[in-house]
DNA sequence: TGTAGAGGAAGTGTATACAATTTCACTAAC
DNA sequence: GTTAGTGAAATTGTATACACTTCCTCTACA
């Protein structure tokens, strides 16, 4: 079961650095924590229960995955991806995302097609009860779970950074129509792969993408919605 | 000028920590850290003149970018990754660059034909003159080159970052005999851009990609050599 | 000779302390 | 009324301290 950015955490065992990672992470991700807010040091460690030290370590690795952005001596912010920069994102998915669906189909056995329709009727459930950060986390594991039935750990886990830059912007624009039509172009790829259509399974993978990010551009800069304080919105977890 | 662990820093006014794992990083690609060598957070800070502070958050960071491994309570390890991730990384290779090359193909500015000329020439003399560290960084950099040229900053970091962890298993493998052979095939890939031939740069990129992989698998395992104390093989630092 | 265990050395995990920088509010001058 | 400046509070950057775990050596016993 992925999670955006929970992938290092498959050992189960995971670090209390980590821990405060897949929080931020999912906060982020989720829109609990609106770009562009500042995450003060000592507001998180205290949040978690922890030293600012932890927490450190943590923003250097979500800086690393561009989920923040990290300006020295002034403190660490909620990243928000410019619209060029998720074009960039959008462009490098579409390139890995069409050869990975020509190579799933070469090899797709019935229970893979099978995971995979269960996985979009999850999607569809969660875009018709208007579960917003629901349906954009199962949204993005669709393309995630491909990786991981084809068995490229790799791969799964490049996607799964990409898909998390991708929701920092998807869930500030995306709207209740377009998870619908998005959902429904993931049915129609599982389809086209379920018949061995090959070529078929790419050109909508393809168009899927390219879609998705029309989307996007559509609405820009909708206006900033006010921001709660940062560290409730936190507070849904059991930190630490 | 890309280098593999060096996209971060680019903005020049780089952190002490940032500092610390382009260094770390260096090592590493270039292997005057090998693989599996044990990397003692205290011996660290000495080299570079910091406390243990700064040292862990950098060891993090190269977690993140899967150059070391982490065992709690262990310490840190130079990684070395299997032949099953080296295959991971270079099937993700092939699918990103396949389409990359597709793309600079049809719009490939002459300027931009001469630069990848120009970088081909610096390989062929690092090859020549049988510098392997210069040679693993410049073939590398051939990839990374294209990406930039085609104004795509998400897609050159990704590389960068899938490139350097190739550097780890191929200089462990990869002979004269290879690289010799990598310098010509990227030769035959600018050749084929140069004369528009989209179909003809994609086919010789991914034979180029599954060549260089299967150059690696046929000599595999050689026995490691000796490891000379870690931190001698950091000195040519200037070290923070 | 080989093995198990104890003790200490070495090393990691986390918190805290303190210096340096930024931020912000308040004041004063124009 | 607006702008420039000053000082305190808040925040970041780095080092250090200390508890806890792992590793290694040396001894004792079979």
């Amino acid at each position: 079961m992925p999670a955006y950015g929970g992938y290092r955490a498959q050992a189960m065992e995971v670090s209390t650095t980590q821990h405060i990672v897949q929080a931020l992470t999912k906060a982020i991700v989720a829109h609990r924590l609106a770009p562009g807010v500042k995450l003060v040091e000592q507001k998180l460690a205290d949040h978690f229960g922890v030293s600012r030290t932890l927490v450190r370590q943590a923003l250097y690795q979500l800086e690393n995955q561009r989920l923040i952005v990290l300006e020295p001596a002034r403190g660490a912010f909620v990243a928000s991806p410019s619209i060029e920069e998720a074009s960039q994102v959008f462009e490098v998915r579409r390139m890995l995302e069409a050869q990975m669906t020509r190579h799933f189909a070469s090899q797709a056995t019935p229970a893979q097609i099978t995971s995979l329709r269960e996985h979009v009727a999850q999607e569809k459930a969660a875009v018709d009860s208007g579960d917003a950060p629901g349906r954009i986390e199962l949204l993005g594991d669709f393309h995630v779970r491909m990786a991981e039935l084809m068995g490229n750990q790799v791969l799964a886990e490049l996607l799964s950074d990409l898909i998390s830059r991708c929701a920092l912007i998807t869930l500030m624009y995306q709207s209740t129509d377009a998870a619908q039509e998005s959902n429904d172009e993931h049915g129609a790829i599982v389809d086209a792969l379920a018949k061995g259509d090959a070529e078929k399974s790419v050109v909508l993978m393809d168009a899927h993408l390219s879609q998705v990010f029309r989307n996007l551009q559509l609405e820009k800069h909708q206006p900033r919605r006010d921001l709660r304080e940062p560290y409730e919105a936190l507070s849904s977890f059991a930190g630490l």
